[in-house]
DNA sequence: TATGAATGAGGCTTCATTCAT
DNA sequence: GATGAATGAAGCCTCATTCAT
């Protein structure tokens, strides 16, 4: 939602195309994070971006074109979020870093939850496209972590597992703390401390289970 | 999907209308299967269901009440088909076995995924119901292994945090592999043994990070 | 509404079927009287006399004959009603009287006002037959007025259309001022004050206006 | 139904706008008149005025929404025509050309009269307001007289309630006598008359009648 | 390029009536 | 005669998209 420009002084045509298109997109994201994708109508967004429904079409094929571009846009803007909070510490502390990030960015743009957990039924390709972004850079994290000997015995094909899950079980856990009428609530402590420990320990003890069986 | 009688022989009325209730369920999760939520019309479900579409309302409140009736009712197979496959092993060993089972029930119910994925969104109320179903079996679940030793220093909180977090990898795991193009395949082991190593083990090694800061 | 039996205690066939017949009689009148023709569904009506939807049709050939019975059978009860209630004084004091009266009955039989005021549309029939019987008997009551000398002048022709501006102007009075949500109120003293000099002295003054011009 | 331009030769957005909502209007006037609210239906509204479905609903919020328009716009249509077919005489001989004119003027506008009777049920709020557009007007038209010394001892409240019934006879009557297969009648001249003679001197003679009991 | 009215397919739901039991 | 599930036509409304201005 960066808004070009409160105020149209003197723009030539180029920009005035840009403007009107970044206008759409802003309304996009208010409407489909307010409203969710199946209400977000043609009608809806153009009105709630101030043009004509005409308009929309001189700068998207189509509905489900900006649908698609909605979200991998918005999860860059959160990928550089939570590098920025970030610190250099050791990878597990980074991970519980991230963890907490991730819901604090959610606090900061209160859109991205709706339009990150619907995407995947109303913007397919715009959830493949945000999901290859964040998994590719995660999975590169957590090599350079095992580099570094935080964590041993992992394969990459396990990684790149271990990321889908981690990336579930957070996007899950979005949708059951984070939700509130009107507003983001933060996540309970105890939902922080259980992901330490389930990345720190694992959930069972080892006594009586051995890995080959 | 518990199909009576694929002949009808002889029925009385209210035999009758529980089989016409039952062919509208049948028709329900194909539909919802294939097409997903957003394009299960009535029309659609009515015509897979071999009944008139006014038929439909002598059955259900509304479209939506259906919806919402879809979910729980598998999710309970669900839960039978899993139960049925769970050894008397060791708790974590369990674990993994229950992590195993829901994949296979996804291939023998390969309409259930989207029914679940989709539910969040249009079927709210189904949603919540099949969640309560299962995280309140999961957290007893845990809870047992804690009695038995086989857990140790999670409070009963983080087990909340924790089941969720396991629906929710588990969910977006499934998401992810399950998929293929008109069938369902199979898990890729290393996803079994990612998982294994996170529940025995956690991700990170212990060294270089203390609980407290 | 007259409940026949309140409990059925040994009934022939022939009884029996009066009996059903008559509860969807006292159900449609009133279902019509408080959600109005339009409103009243056979799966309402039948509800309401507690009967199967079927049934309805084994006692009338369709919804129209009972919506087009109802209004006559009431309206014969309204015209008993009124008569009781008038004295035996001079006919002008007579009108009066049977105006109010009719407002009267209204509160009597709540029902009947919405029954009446919405069968002109829904049931023609009826209303056409209800007219009937109440402008034969009110032109009848203003000839044995002019035979006794209470009027003068009006020929026959005349009184049929006095008789259907006074039915006129009662209806829409009683619209205007019976209607009250839940009950009905009772007609201000100004209009009866108003009706009663409208009949006996005309609006206008006489001065200044020639009958024949 | 104030036909703009039969042919369209060259018009601009805005009257084209006009233009179609008009046609709008005009096909509801006609369908209503002919087959009354309840069968007017906004595809056969649409169809008649020879536009999509979907338009209508450019020019209008809903299918209500255009029946509430339609009484009191032709209502106004109604009064401009009475008053220009009032002359300047006594007041009581006013009344009686107010009420001829309201016959001609049906006989001009056939449908109005299905569109007036109809509304109060169909399209109550549109009803209300041309009820207030008249009775506001006629009131005043009482009033005046009064102070002209053409008619005596009838109050403001008395004035409103006669208004109604005046109104209510009217109604009733062009209902009785104005409706004819096809076309539309006159209205009898001995309904004029008794008009007449119940305005200027009453239906009762003054003898054997006292105003206080 | 911007506009916004026009389009028409398609969705959900209601309801009078039929008919097998 | 009573039942009530089944039927299917019809109604209202939404909405993505087109196109003339």
């Amino acid at each position: 939602m960066t808004q070009v420009n409160a105020k149209v002084t003197k723009l030539n045509r180029v920009e005035r195309n840009a403007w009107t298109k970044q206008k759409i997109f802003d309304a996009a994201t208010k409407v489909v994070g307010k409203y969710g994708y199946a209400e977000a109508s043609v009608a809806r967004i153009t009105e709630q971006a101030g043009v004509a429904q005409g308009t929309f079409y001189n700068h998207f094929e189509n509905r489900q074109e900006l649908l698609d571009q909605l979200l991998p846009k918005i999860g860059l803007d959160m990928v550089a979020f939570i590098r920025a909070r970030t610190g250099n510490v050791h990878a597990a502390r980074q991970e519980i870093e991230r963890f907490s990030a991730f819901f604090d960015f959610i606090r900061e743009v209160p859109e991205f939850l709706r339009i990150l957990n619907e995407a995947e039924f109303f913007a397919p390709i715009g959830y493949q496209k945000h999901l290859d972004n964040i998994s590719v850079a995660y999975v590169r994290i957590l090599r350079r972590a095992r580099l570094a000997g935080a964590i041993e015995d992992y394969s990459d094909e396990e990684f790149e597992a271990i990321v889908h899950m981690l990336m579930g079980a957070r996007g899950y856990l979005s949708r059951r703390y984070s939700y509130s009428q009107g507003g983001v609530t933060a996540v309970p402590d105890h939902v922080i401390s259980a992901y330490r420990k389930l990345m720190t320990r694992g959930l069972f003890t080892a006594s009586g289970d051995q890995d080959t069986p």
